[in-house]
RNA sequence: GGCGAGGUUCCCGAGUGGCCAAAGGGGGCAGACUGUAAAUCUGUUGGCACACGCCUUCGAAGGUUCGAAUCCUUCCCUCGCCA
């Protein structure tokens, strides 16, 4: 399809580039945010970007990847979820250039005929066999029919937007092939599907806010440059494709730097990390987000601003497990002596290992939990 | 509608009357090492208690028992097969 791509281009029109996304995630992480990246280069390419809100798709609930059915939304956990998800988009897509569209507007007017006129576009056959129906098919597990029904509503949207090219994660391609024939059974060109390789977790495994190996759009700069310095080594080439905005040629550079023996990977690491935090902080917080990271993990220093714990808020508590789970820095007081029994607990930089031991909280005196959790004793 | 399977600690998952705060894995935390918050290795992982031990937890509520995650009753929920 690249071939039809460049046809397009070639007529000098800006095409109209589309993304759909279902707000259904309460929380968002980069990997979500792979196509909207995406999105943004064509939008500083000058193309039209569209920004779809599946405000009607989301009710049902995109089975895609599903291994079992999915939980569904109701309408207004949906509209709720696509606010935030929109605000989140806009500090990447400039908002005064992005077309917000919600697909309730177009879908929720379909009659139930003209759904089943849809449907007889598309064979069973190709329905059931995509692959993860058909796993679920074979192994006898649920699969109900307004599941299959999906890829008729989503195909319905680039019909409805006119579209010339729809980005998404490479699961969405079905769905995207949908759309083509939904197209061209109105007579129309068929849009052209550009899908990315879904964006691994920091460990490997899918990213995933339970796994605990995402990099969520709401952690604050540091957070989210460490977070990309404890990207496994190997996926380092996947986070420089998927979530920097460096230009081909800078990236097949870096690729090329992370193959040559004696490259610390480290630094390659570095780049991409600020990149990343570049392109939601912005350039201020990226730079002092990588000035951090060097101080309080490479240099193992203690940061600039300490957090303030009150001594009085530490209650009459007389040792160390008593005051850290009264300060709430440690879970419970079984968890504070854990810590401590284990080497993992410091003041004024000294290890303190018997939890037994009287606790000297004087104003003033610096406390550290493990290897960067660092606090400052007020009154 | 008929028949069957199942709901366990943060997650997955073992556990069929005491040895169960509950195997194993994942994740988390800590330590060692290091090229980094990678990899690897080790330890640890409900709460309170220095400790003896006590308390809360195995879908919900009752019950049997000296004793229940395990047995019985009712209820709620999930899933499959057949129609």
């Amino acid at each position: 399809m690249t071939a039809e791509l460049r046809e397009r281009l070639a007529t000098g029109k800006p095409l109209r580039v589309y993304l759909g996304a279902d707000p259904t995630a309460p929380s968002l992480h980069v990997g979500h945010f792979v196509p909207v990246q995406k999105l943004r280069v064509f939008q500083e390419l000058g193309h039209q970007v569209i920004f779809l809100i599946g405000d009607y798709t989301a009710v049902i609930g995109d089975p895609t990847g599903q291994a079992t059915e999915r939980r569904r939304f109701t309408h207004d956990q949906v509209r709720e979820l696509a606010k935030d998800y929109q605000r989140q988009a806009f500090r990447i897509l400039d908002p005064k250039k992005t077309e917000v569209r919600y697909n309730g507007d177009w879908l929720s007017k379909l009659s139930f005929l003209d759904v089943v006129e849809l449907a007889t576009i598309f064979p069973l056959k190709w329905v059931v066999s995509r692959h993860d129906f058909a796993a679920r098919l074979q192994k006898g597990e649920s699969l109900r029919l307004h599941e299959t029904l999906y890829c008729l509503m989503q195909g319905y949207d680039a019909h409805a937007l006119e579209c010339d090219v729809q980005v998404g994660g490479y699961d969405q391609y079905m769905n995207m092939l949908a759309g083509r024939w939904i197209q061209e059974y109105f007579g129309k060109k068929p849009h052209i599907p550009w899908t990315f390789p879904l964006l691994m977790g920091t460990d490997g495994r899918k990213m995933s806010k339970s796994f605990g190996n995402a990099i969520n759009l709401l952690d604050t700069p540091e957070d989210m440059y460490g977070k990309v310095m404890r990207v496994a080594d190997e996926l380092l080439p996947s986070y420089i494709d998927l979530t920097t905005d460096f230009n081909p040629s800078e990236a097949e550079a870096l690729k090329a730097r992370l193959r040559e023996p004696g490259v610390n990977p480290m630094e390659i690491k570095k780049q991409v990390a600020r990149n990343l935090v570049v392109q939601y902080w912005g350039e201020e917080s990226a730079t002092g987000a990588a000035a951090s990271f060097q101080q309080i993990v490479q240099d193992k220093a203690m940061p600039d601003e300490l957090e303030e714990l009150s001594i009085s808020a530490g209650g009459d508590g007389t040792t160390w497990p008593d005051l850290l789970a009264a300060w709430n820095v440690a879970k419970s007081k079984g968890e504070a002596r854990r810590l401590m029994s284990q080497g993992g607990f410091y003041v004024d930089q000294a290890s303190v290992t018997d939890p037994m031991a009287p606790a000297s909280a004087a104003p003033g005196t610096i406390i550290r939990l493990g290897k960067r959790r660092w606090f400052k004793l007020v009154p």
